[in-house]
DNA sequence: ACTCAAGGCCAA
DNA sequence: TTGGCCTTGAGT
């Protein structure tokens, strides 16, 4: 293994910070929260916190509260049931395979390491501060979800090939360059692969500095799509568009062709993601199929607070009203009812780590018809939603029900979401929508499935 | 034969 | 009670 610098990828205890020793009752912990543990499990002890059960656990001040230290145990996924009733002494138990699964899939995040260095690395940014630091570990956040998944997704065992099953197949011959230049033939080649990066982890890390925040918010802020790179694609995309030979495109085209780009940034920000690389293809694409069109207004919204990011078209009050069939609502409709959500999140000063975790919150949803392991899909929702939950109680001690009102404005994403989709599937009946792309491909699972 | 997560031991 | 080190034994 090479780093090109010398990058110590030692893990942490998840518990207390302290240098881990192995796996001990699921996961991997140091030595003395192993021997905590196992003492707490087999004489069933009952502790009692003097503070309001909200303890820090650290290496320093592990002792002090045995109260918040076993619950922080359990929090983090310790098992109580791999702590033997008989005793027994040596052998394997049932996690043996987890294990082995755990481990294969953090040598997985060094490689994508080791790729992100190399892209940084290229692109003159220095990483190696960061990653040196120590205090992030992108894989420790993975122990507070039991991995269940064994076999390896094969792609065998679908249907034919379609563009998101293309993005999803790990095959090495996968280029999302083919896509572009099939869909805009003569037009724009916008280089997509370089979405696939994770966001430049240095300029995030200045808002994960605080050590109470849940690793899992700070992995998803980590790995959320690099707003800078999906600029310079699409300034590329329509500089080009409108030095092309059609000097006139028309009000949907630029619309679809921004839909399309975001689109592709959202199933790579998916496909990237290490606790969606655990679910079958199958169900990555059911899940993708589902909820595209609610990452996609999440997604024009959060660029709107995040980066004032200005999408024209929704700027556009005006547009020629349809005589076309089928009727369907109008660009204004939904431009009214975005912005409408869009005060809402700037009323709750809604912030990066919030709306990168709604995100997964979306992905993963477990009501989703067919999936092949909805419990999975339930268990990483429900460690997204407690995550959130510790980080918006953290962030703001002063809104306890700030989780509510995140949830509130998730619900009324839907209805927003199943307009656009209305919107985009009349412009598709019309015709407007180029055939074997990715929104094709999404109007036509979506409509089609039972 | 080796591995490595269980349980056990015991000085601090 | 803690936590570093030791022993054990099923799985590979």
């Amino acid at each position: 293994m090479e780093f090109g610098c010398e990058v110590d990828l030692e893990e942490l205890c998840p518990v207390c910070g302290d240098k881990v020793s192995g796996y001990h009752y699921g996961l991997l912990t140091c030595e003395s929260c192993k021997g905590f543990f196992k003492r707490t499990v087999q004489n069933n002890k009952i502790y009692a916190c003097v503070d309001k059960q909200q303890c820090r656990i650290d290496k320093a001040q592990r002792k002090r509260c045995p109260f918040c230290r076993f619950q922080k145990c359990l929090h983090v996924g310790m098992r109580i049931e791999a702590v033997r009733a008989d005793r027994m002494r040596g052998g394997r138990n049932k996690f043996g395979p987890t294990y082995k699964r755990d481990r294969a899939l953090k040598q997985q995040q060094r490689e994508a390491f080791i790729r992100a260095h190399r892209f940084r690395t290229e692109s003159g940014t220095p990483v190696a501060s960061w990653i040196q630091n120590g205090d992030f570990t992108f894989t420790e956040s993975l122990n507070t979800v039991t991995i269940q998944k064994l076999s390896t997704p094969s792609l065998q065992s679908f249907g034919p090939t379609g563009a998101i099953q293309n993005l999803c197949s790990s095959a090495s011959s996968w280029t999302i360059k083919s896509m572009y230049s099939n869909t805009y033939a003569g037009s724009a080649v916008v280089d997509a692969v370089t979405l696939m990066e994770p966001c430049d982890p240095c300029s995030k890390l200045r808002f994960t500095q605080d050590p109470r925040m849940p690793p899992l918010v700070m992995e998803f802020l980590l790995y959320d799509p690099d707003e800078l790179q999906l600029q310079r694609n699409t300034d590329v995309h329509f500089q080009q568009e409108l030095t092309g030979c059609c000097s006139y495109r028309s009000t949907f085209k630029q619309l679809y062709a921004m839909v399309d780009l975001l689109l592709h940034a959202i199933v790579e920000w998916a496909r990237m993601s290490a606790l969606f690389k655990q679910l079958q293809i199958s169900d990555q694409m059911k899940l993708l199929h589902h909820c595209w069109s609610e990452l996609l207004a999440l997604d024009i919204i959060s660029g709107h607070i995040l980066y004032d990011r200005q999408l024209h078209i929704l700027g556009r009050k005006v547009e020629p009203p349809s005589t076309e069939y089928p009727p369907g609502p109008s660009l204004f409709d939904l431009s009214q009812r975005g912005q409408a959500l869009l005060e809402k999140l700037h009323i709750l000063k809604v912030d990066h780590q919030e709306l990168a975790s709604i995100k997964y919150l979306i992905l993963f949803n477990p009501a989703v018809k067919e999936l092949e392991d909805s419990g999975f899909i339930e268990k990483v929702k429900l460690q997204v939603g407690g995550a959130l939950l510790e980080y918006t109680r953290t962030a703001c001690p002063q809104l306890p029900n700030r989780l509510a009102h995140l949830l509130e404005f998730l619900s009324e994403l839907r209805p927003l979401s199943c307009l656009a989709e209305e919107y985009l599937y009349c412009r598709h009946l019309r015709g407007e929508v180029p055939c074997n792309s990715l929104l094709d491909e999404m109007l036509h699972a979506k409509h089609n499935s039972p």
